[in-house]
Formats: structure tokens, sequence, C-alpha cells
DNA sequence: ACGACAAGTGTCACTTCATGACACTTTGAG
DNA sequence: CTCAAAGTGTCATGAAGTGACACTTGTCGT
């Protein structure tokens, strides 16, 4: 279990950051307006989570996530699309961490399994705080996501926005053109399918698993042996 | 490609109907009352597609579509949760066809292979504007969802809501409990994914495909083999 | 150091979606 | 015919989101 993160230490992370890691990382030489937009940033990320832990997505106004920071409700939404998109910057580095973790996947692994070790990595990461990840952020969304259908509305969009992206990663690692070979969309779009339905599952507690990302494995271990199962009454011909 | 459509003369549609196929169906003594509040909706339907397909979707108010059918929009929101809300109906009827395609493919089909021969013939039939179907406004959701992401973001959500249903489906048809066996929840899950994806890939007009149908056909086809494909670079050595 | 320029922000006004409250009309049932 | 319920309109309200414009503050060239 322990092992799937193992080769996982070089996944691009530094050791030592507190809870920024955008604001020095992004531009070292940036100037005081840079820093201080990315200060107010992380200050509204900071004040809408607070919020919406203590009193629900919906319940929550963009007008107290901005008025908890000291700025108008017209910045916020300078800084953010919409309430939701608020969320979107931790999914965001999510995914940037899963991508480095699955091209640092052996080569002769093949895509789902590359994937869900990759993936199920950056999940367990997630869960435990490591690499900088705020487990409690992750859990609030988690949260959110169950309660909330607009939350987990704008996951999926937010999920198809990534899927280009997603596409051209597993083209690139099954050596195939996307503009020609539609298996590289068919995976995108199954793994993208499966991490949502591994949400669900887990929250709605069948099998009964105590973490995410064992929900998660499971799932894509299960899409390794292919799907197309025959139908119950018949004999167990192999299908054609 | 034809031939898919063979044994689905029986999906369940009655042959002569005309554009507004719920009233007389869904209660034959229902009063007048019932029949008014059909015919609200069905007007409101009608006037929202046809301000949809001239305006575009954000660009038209519900104010507008209400007042095409003198009503107040107040009245819109009694009978339609949301704006989106409108178009999900003609996805119901589509969903609700899939469900009885389905379930009349003969039981010595893998689960796959039986969606895809369902699904691609429902699909067909929207196009075709069989059974009732209206392809324009099949052509206008389709295109509604190429330009405006509030359509898109809704069809996601709403393939969400069906998920349950589908997973059922799925159980069913494997002869397993989807309280204990997650394959069904995977094939959902792959399924409402590849849907998507088959309309992304329509739309950007990779493969050049003519149809909606041939792509979904394609996709779906392509699940059936399993997709844990090799990486690239690598000796055809079998995945472990 | 100074001044021009641009970025960031606040304020105001406005539109649209969505919902609650209440009164009026229609319709169905007894 | 009468009454209750369903359907609808009107009014009021709240919150999301956007455009316009002015003010402040950081940045950069000189």
């Amino acid at each position: 279990m322990k092992k799937v993160l193992a080769g996982q230490s070089d996944v691009g992370y530094p050791a030592g950051m507190d809870t920024t890691p955008a604001v020095q990382a992004c531009s070292p030489t940036a100037g005081r307006r840079e820093r201080k937009k990315q200060r107010t940033r992380e200050a509204l990320v900071d004040s809408a989570f607070r919020l919406f832990a203590q009193k629900g997505f919906e319940a929550t106004t963009v007008e107290e996530i901005a008025d908890a920071v000291d700025v108008s409700s017209r910045t916020f939404f300078r800084y953010f699309a919409s309430k939701e998109d608020v969320l979107l910057t931790f999914q965001d580095e999510q995914f940037t961490a899963m991508k480095e973790a699955f091209a640092a996947r052996p080569a002769d692994e093949p895509v789902i399994t590359a994937l869900r070790r990759a993936s199920v990595s950056v999940v367990r990461a997630c869960e435990d705080g490591e690499f900088g990840f705020d487990p409690e952020r992750f859990g609030c969304i988690q949260h959110l996501m169950e309660s909330s259908p607009a939350v987990f509305g704008s996951s999926l969009e937010h999920g198809q926005k990534k899927h280009a992206e997603m596409t051209r990663l597993m083209a690139e690692r099954m050596g195939v053109d996307p503009a020609t070979d539609v298996r590289p969309h068919v995976v995108a779009a199954v793994v993208n399918g499966v991490f949502h339905t591994a949400f669900e599952l887990f929250s709605s507690d069948i099998l009964g698993a105590e973490r995410f990302s064992d929900v998660l494995s499971e799932l894509l271990r299960s899409l390794e042996d292919g799907i197309n199962f025959p139908a119950a009454a018949v004999e167990t011909s192999s299908p054609s």
C-alpha cells in the first residue's frame, strides 16, 4: 500500500514551504505590487474556505468573503470569475501534482496503471498533508462537494476543462497522435469519470472505505482489466 | 451501419404522434387543468428553443422566454428550476429511450456492447427525427453546448444525476450487487464520460465525422477492447 | 527624486437569476 | 352552487456578476 508512494519523492515540491507556496515560488523579483496581489488572493481563498466550512457554500455570500478580508466584493470578482472558482485553485494544484507524478512513472507501465499509481500517490499526499498540501482544505472540499450541488457541478466542469490536457498526456505516453487516434481521448474521459465516481462512492460510504485514495485505487484497478463485462445469465463465453 | 438500428423498431414509441407527445400520453382523463399546464410547459420549451437558437443562450433572458408565451417570469420558474433546466427535458427523453433500448438488447451481449448498440440507435433516431424526436432541437442543443459553457455544464450535472440509475441498470445486466461490487459503478462512470467526450470530439471536428452517432459508436467500440494501453517506447510485453 | 503611466481598487449603477409572500382567478369535486 | 386547491400575477427581495469611472499606489524612465 504505502509502497505506491515509494518512487514519488521526486514529484517536484520544494521541501520546506509555509502555507502560501505560490507567493515566493511564482516570481522571485516580482516587486511589491505582485506580492500584494498574491497576498490578497491568498487571503480571499483563506476567508472563503473558512466561511464555507463554517456556514456552507450557498449560505455564504461573496460580500462576506470580501468583507472578511476588507476588500469590496467587486474586487473579489477581479480575482475569481465566480464563487465556485475559489475552490478550483486547490484542484488545480492537485492536477499539476498529478501530471508531474504521472510523468515520473516508469515507461513500462501501461497508461491506466501509471495513472492509478500517480493519482493515488497525489491523493494520499493531500490526505496526509504532505508536499505542502492542506488536508483541512482537502476535507473541506470533499464536504462541500457532498453538500452543495453547485460545487460538485463546477468540479465537473473544471475536470472537463482539463480534459484536453489530459488527452495530450495520454497520447504522449501512448505515443500516438490525438488528432487521428481516439484512444487517448477515451482514456482521458474514462479517468475523469472514474475520479468523480470514486468521490461519490466514497462519500456515499458504499464499500466503507476509510480514505478516498483507497476507493480511487480500487476503481482504477478495475479499469485495468477491461470493462466489457458479460451479461449475467449467460455462459462464460468470452465476448466476441 | 444501418443494421444497428434493425432490432430497434420496438423501442417503445407509438408510431403517430405530433410535436407534443406527453400531453395525451401522460394522463388520459386528467381534466382541463392538467392539459393547460402541459400546454404552457410545452409553449415555454418551444419559446426557449426558438430564442436560444436565435440569440444564443446567455443573451436571452427568462423574461423574454416567458413574455413570448405571455406568462410572467415567475411562472417560468414554477415550471423549470433554472434557465438551463428547459433543455434538460430533451435529454431526459433521450435517456429514457436509451434505457428502453438497452433493456431490449439480447442477453448475450456484454454491457458495453449492448450499451453501444442501444445508445447509438437512440442517437441516430434523434439525428433522423425518428420516433418523435425533433432533429432541430437535437441540433440546437448541440450548438448551444458548443457555444455556452453553462449549457454544457448543466448537461454534465444532469448526466451525473442519472448516474445512480445508470449504475443500477448496469448492475442488473451484469447480475451483481452495486452495493458490494464496484464494477457497475465504473461502467456507468466510464460511459457517461465517453458520451461527453464523444460530443467534444464531434464538435471540435477531429475525425471529421458527419454524425455524432458515428463518433459515439467509435469511442464505445474502443472501450470494448479494454483501455490499459502500453506505453509507447516499450517492447510489446503484455501488461502485468 | 520626480513625474508619467499602468495596475489595483472602491464606488455606484445596473442586469439577471431566483425565491418568498400574498392576492386573485380558474377549475374540479361534492 | 360552493368550497378548496391549483395556477398565476404582482410585488419585494437577495445575491451573482459586470461595466464605467475615479482614486490610489506601485513602477519605471529620466
